[in-house]
DNA sequence: CAGTATCCGTCTGGATACTG
DNA sequence: CAGTATCCAGACGGATACTG
């Protein structure tokens, strides 16, 4: 799958981070500074161990957010955004922006139209 | 899944929009102007014609572009971006301008060291 | 503390074939 | 022309259990 979202690759890379579930709510975590491995799973909420550590590894390798050992007898590890990391945040202020105008668009239409059959509106993957 | 990526409804509807292959063509294309089923399908590419007809589904029913039936022997069916759909373009240059970023950030790090095995950096989830 | 290893269900996309 | 109906394989995310 992926083809290709916008026959452009920078497009796609940034699908890539954002696409995924979590990594919206990592990056505003780590938006206030560094943070520990039980810190951010504590500020991301219902993450489970697993799904935090593959998304911080894979930032880690694009070279999103950095991983900071520090040795001692109970090791911690802090991670912190890299300055590209940080430049998420024009894109997630643009994607609310138009976020808000296509939620609206939707609404008028036949988003929440009255109560009848609703459903297959806003459904999608539902909410587990 | 989806839980919430930014903990944020707009930041999640545009993921929700955008996260979808395909997505980011058919906005493309519809870019400059209406098109029919046919053309789009030419102007995306490679798209199956189901996954076109969903997409066009969920785009036309969250008011991001409009299906214009024109009856006649061949039935034809024009497809065009409403102006919430037109919004799409910022959040696309946001996406690709961050894009760049990221994808030097992950080059000058590891994505693509030498030569040897690099495919791991834009690949997302493989290729099938 | 900070992960990693496994196992499993769900969802999604793709190919093919058929219809108004 | 413009879709829709099926079927299938695989990717991805989640929960649980275990380790340095």
């Amino acid at each position: 799958m992926i083809h290709e979202r916008a026959g452009c690759a920078s497009f796609e890379a940034a699908m890539d981070v954002l696409g995924k579930p979590w990594t919206g709510l990592i990056f505003a975590a780590l938006e206030g500074g560094s943070l520990r491995f039980g810190e951010l799973r504590e500020a991301v909420g219902e993450i489970a161990d697993r799904m935090l550590s593959v998304r911080l590894r894979e930032l880690d390798q694009r070279g999103l957010v950095t991983r900071r050992v520090i040795e001692g007898p109970p090791v911690r590890v802090e991670y912190e955004l890299t300055a590209a990391g940080r430049g998420f945040r024009e894109v997630a202020d643009a994607m609310r922006k138009w976020g808000k105008v296509i939620l609206r668009a939707g609404e008028a239409d036949e988003g929440v139209p009255r109560a009848t059959s609703a459903t297959s509106a806003t459904r999608k993957r539902s909410r587990a």
